[in-house]
DNA sequence: TACTCACTTGCTTGTTGACAACAAGTTTCT
DNA sequence: AGAAACTTGTTGTCAACAAGCAAGTGAGTA
């Protein structure tokens, strides 16, 4: 049969239900024994992205890292794009649950500096997932990438969402009114992006925790609206 | 014969001398010979960058682009990675010198500015330059990255050419003594960085002068001594 | 100065192995 | 039996290398 799905229908839910992930017995539905391997090869997708970069990373090799044919990972993600696509998708949850914990109903600098520590967090707690994700957020950087778009809209968001946070935080006057929003936002996402960046080719010449805690300073001398 | 050179001995000069590029009449020295042929060919990988990003860009066209055969491109350079490390360089330098000549020997809070107005003009006036360089920076993410290295050099040599001015800009009284100049330059160097790449990838979401001119004021206040 | 012959360097063509993508099976579930 | 998960066979593309051809160079000779 030909390939299957490619995933093209919306946002999957990437199973992480305790059961349904350890391959004990046999017979199992067929639900999940594509659950089963999808999360085997995102998983070998992340180990061999992180040893040998995207372009050194086969899809052959994948599938036989997570214990199935050479095939299987284009026949289940079409293409080394979508499968990567998905790498991200995935990722970009479980950094997306960080923020939504650390910033919670939070505006203006208060959820800036809460979405820094956040970010930190998420670095601190999920290295491997966050180098990965900054290195496919690279690749979306070639003109052809199928994630250009992707990733466009993600900082585009993100953007959106600090510009409002900037809003609130000049509607509650906690922020000087002359400060652009849109700037502002750029500003900050252009950071976090910029810092990452540098983390990921250089680990060792970035201190997270005292920059941001230099950033946080930063955002409340230069934000606030007391001179 | 096989293969020469490949470059690996020091920085080659590019020749940019006005005369020695034109293919007017035969009968040219070998070293005009390469000089025309490899500029030929780095034009070419620029061009080729742009429409289809390194991935999908590969040696033969480069060759062929540049009015040559499928092969030369291989036998100068000695792979992709050493033909696009040429490009960084070719780009890296036309960048510096709209580095040396914005900044000149100011320090503190003006060299930043003028560092932040300098990289806002050679955006403008170069940005397939620009681009291509954002571009390879992107691909020196990949782990086993031939440039990753370089790339990682070049940003902590500019991390340091910032600390340096903050350091300065302290000993002079203009920069609050509080400020820790290694965060603030890391700081400083992911926003141009974080800023390069979301224009990459949505050149419309960008306003660089707003965005530059907000961070100007920010700089200003966030770093002089004067609270 | 002019000629030539050995040598060097620029460039081209032939070949190989790796890989993405697709097509046509085979096995496992329903 | 039929569908879905998974495997194996095949093709075209490309980087990398190897081997050759052609254009340029320079010392020796007259």
């Amino acid at each position: 049969m030909k390939s299957r799905d490619f995933r093209k229908s919306g946002p999957i839910e990437l199973s992480t239900d305790p059961q349904s992930i350890a391959p004990q017995a046999l017979s199992r539905t067929q639900a999940q024994r594509t659950a089963i391997s999808d999360k085997a090869m995102l998983d070998a997708a992340i180990d061999l992205i992180l040893e040998h970069g995207t372009d050194k990373t086969t899809l052959a090799a994948i599938g036989e890292k997570a214990g199935y044919s050479r095939g299987l990972a284009t026949y289940r993600f079409g293409s080394k794009a979508g499968l990567f696509d998905e790498v991200c998708k995935s990722i970009s949850r479980g950094w997306l649950d960080y923020l939504r914990v650390g910033v919670g109903d939070k505006i203006g600098i208060d959820a800036m500096c809460a979405a820094l520590d956040a970010f930190f967090r998420f670095v601190s707690d999920s290295p491997r997932e966050a180098r990965v994700l900054q290195i496919l957020y690279c690749g979306a950087a070639s003109p052809k990438s199928e994630y250009r778009q992707t990733s466009a809209s993600i900082h585009q968001r993100q953007q959106d969402d600090v510009a409002d946070w900037v809003r609130a935080g000049q509607a509650e006057g906690s922020i000087r009114a002359s400060a652009d929003p849109k700037s502002i936002a750029a500003q900050y996402i252009a950071y976090i992006s910029g810092m990452a960046y540098l983390w990921l080719i250089n680990p060792q010449s970035i201190d997270f925790r005292k920059a941001n805690d230099e950033m946080k300073t930063h955002l409340k001398i230069s934000l606030s609206s007391k001179t």
